[in-house]
DNA sequence: ACGTATCACTTGACTAGTCAAGTTAAAATC
DNA sequence: GATTTTAACTTGACTAGTCAAGTGATACGT
């Protein structure tokens, strides 16, 4: 029989986790016409715009490649204009896809802060929060190096 | 300005770090050839073999679809085998997957376990996998329903 | 002034997944 | 016994991402 470590374990939950509620997140916004994804980069442009591909890949984690595709798709919906200036593209988003992202903010917060508070008291929520964020800062400071 | 909840923090932690390490996990496992995704599959059926493919399909979550293709890219490189009987096609491992199975299960355990053990110590990571199992477990039975 | 390095981005070929519609054959119903 | 239902799987069209090679324009060293 093969033996699991602790850290094993957690990696199963925490990538299962991450999988469904995706699933969950996607289900929740689907009324909206958009995806999570989709969401998640809406609302980075939206706090730190304008800001150049790059710079967004760089906040999300992603690579040029898949940022390119990604706001070729937003760009497609008409949610984002991409101004270029020298070899930089600015991003920005466009009077729709600022409504579009007022309009989705709330609910996905909520539908997220529901979704914790039914499992997990206030303190336990700290403490989760405390721990997820020392093995982030960690991995992504090994993914730099 | 926008104000964030604890439960969207957590979201954004946890995502961010689902995604790196799948990165790094990619790297460490790149030497033998093969995905992480591949070999969390490959893992699963050495536990569990034999077993169909709806089966496998839901200990992993993953859609009948995305379970389909998956299992063609490991028959196409000779891990596994599906045998037919009336409607169910039973999945095990060939030799070819034991080995590679055996050959990385370790090397995986062991950049699992060393990058928690870099950043937590046994006592945090015991409450962090307490936590997650919880809202993981809650996140699954909000999906089966 | 000319070739070269570099930077920001795109694109091709791929993995990994979704959903919905399409097979196929057994099982159940009438 | 013929017909319909259901179960297990596949496939087409899509999103979302990777890496590596390609593009184009600026900057830089000799």
């Amino acid at each position: 029989m093969r033996k699991n470590t602790l850290a094993s374990l957690i990696w199963v939950r925490i990538t299962r986790f991450t999988h469904q509620s995706a699933l969950l997140s996607n289900e929740n916004v689907k009324k909206y016409d958009i995806t999570a994804a989709q969401f998640d980069v809406l609302n980075q442009i939206g706090t730190y715009q304008p800001l150049s591909q790059s710079e967004l890949a760089d906040k999300i984690t992603i690579s040029a490649g898949g940022i390119s595709r990604m706001l070729s798709r937003l760009e497609r919906e008409g949610y984002i204009e991409r101004t270029v200036e020298w070899k930089t593209k600015w991003i920005s988003l466009t009077e729709k896809g600022q409504i579009k992202l007022d309009e989705v903010f709330e609910d996905q917060l909520d539908f997220q802060t529901s979704l914790m508070d039914e499992c997990l008291t206030k303190a336990e929520q700290k403490k989760l929060y405390a721990l997820v964020t020392k093995v982030q800062k960690h991995t992504e400071k090994k993914l730099n190096s």
